[in-house]
DNA sequence: TTCATTTTGTTGTTTTTCCAACAAACACAG
DNA sequence: CTGTGTTTGTTGGAAAAACAACAAAATGAA
């Protein structure tokens, strides 16, 4: 079943046997829903109660705040947890959640994974996922907000091409966008970026082709 | 001992009784380390190693990739954690860390929290704060980089101000800025700023005095 | 209170980015 | 190969933001 492949996969039941899962459905109280196109999900403002785990489908991941003004976020895909509390009925959403096609959810409780009754650890496996799994995301919205706070399109294409340069411990090294698409992360004009990235080119910063880029020291 | 109080109230330690202190100092293979003021505590691109607690004095945390662009991103202040990583030897460090003046820095490995050696439960509690410590942060980094991601100045102001509202639940509050201070946190000009607060006002969008907000909706 | 300092608002100029439109290069199915 | 659709680079005018300089207001200490 396609439903239960996703789940077996996902990292954050990475270490965990196949035998326990029943042992963590019963103890997380996990619960299955089915939800139809369009429908919201999660609403923001609302308290936080259960956590989601997304099986199949697609969410939206928006905000619409005070003025209704809506901001788009991102498009979740399976195997994405969401709603995360640590203080039940104490924090609320900050963003809301709608369904772009029929899709199913997990929801299930993280309390039980903070008390004692986890004779085989399995428990600490799951929060020490969790954390991991925390983590990278911290790391990349850390390297995103980086590249943001930048105040010209040079200095965001400059910020996010040496960072790539590190990761990749590489001067020459693919990045996994096409133009549009890395003028939509850094939140600038893609004309505007192409126009940056041909001076770059011609003050001897880089040269590139396609989506593969070479970093020089003018 | 002003040290040990840092480390008392760190909610990275909360609920955990201090009498077990010296049982986590020791399975975590904690060390003390001062470092003298401009010190480079660690540089980026480096394999991370053991995790960083700052006790007391203060780190700059600033990217210097490829270009020698330095780019500074937040200063750290005692009862922060750093350098994170659940993949020793694998993850390097994106970031580089200097003293800015005489500094104590608790360093301890991860890894003994995720062995089986935990009969009291501590390691679990101190993973749970964990937890809960990044998943605070990672709200904080979504917010701003939401922010951030707008196109103006003005849409910028209006992300932050409907959020702002929506967390603390009225459409009257504070703000913890100065003028200066929210320019610096969207990353726009001071003057810019004011300009697009002086037209939300008169455009009917919002009163404001000092540091106190009430939104209107024109 | 007065005076010095900091914060905030305003204005005009310069610079940068956005926007729209188009042409060249590329990708790919028939 | 040809033709179609997509991606990328380029350009010029419009809009916005940055910058600098200054005035007004608020703050805080003597």
């Amino acid at each position: 079943m396609k439903q239960f492949e996703i789940l077996k996969n996902a990292p954050i039941l990475d270490g965990i046997p196949e035998e326990e899962f029943d042992f963590l459905i019963t103890s997380l109280n996990c619960q299955l829903k089915n939800y139809p196109k369009d429908y919201i999900v999660l609403k923001e403002g609302t308290h936080l109660k259960r956590t989601g785990f997304l099986i199949q489908g697609a969410l939206r991941q928006y905000c619409n705040h005070y003025w209704d003004n809506p901001i788009e976020l991102s498009t979740l895909q399976p195997g994405t947890l969401f709603a995360l509390s640590f203080q039940v009925d104490k924090e609320i959403s900050l963003v809301s959640y709608q369904t772009l096609c029929h899709t199913v959810i997990l929801w299930f409780d993280l309390e039980p994974l903070f008390e004692f009754k986890d004779e085989k650890g399995y428990h600490r496996r799951l929060i020490s996922n969790l954390l991991q799994a925390m983590n990278e995301q911290n790391q990349q919205l850390l390297a995103h907000r980086t590249h943001l706070s930048q105040p010209t399109t040079r200095e965001k294409i400059l910020s996010y091409l040496s960072l790539e340069s590190l990761r990749q411990q590489a001067d020459e090294f693919d990045i996994p966008f096409d133009r549009q698409g890395l003028a939509d992360y850094l939140c600038v004009e893609r004309s505007a970026m192409s126009k940056e990235l041909s001076k770059l080119k011609s003050d001897g910063y880089l040269i590139t082709s396609k989506n593969h880029f070479k970093l020089l020291k003018p």
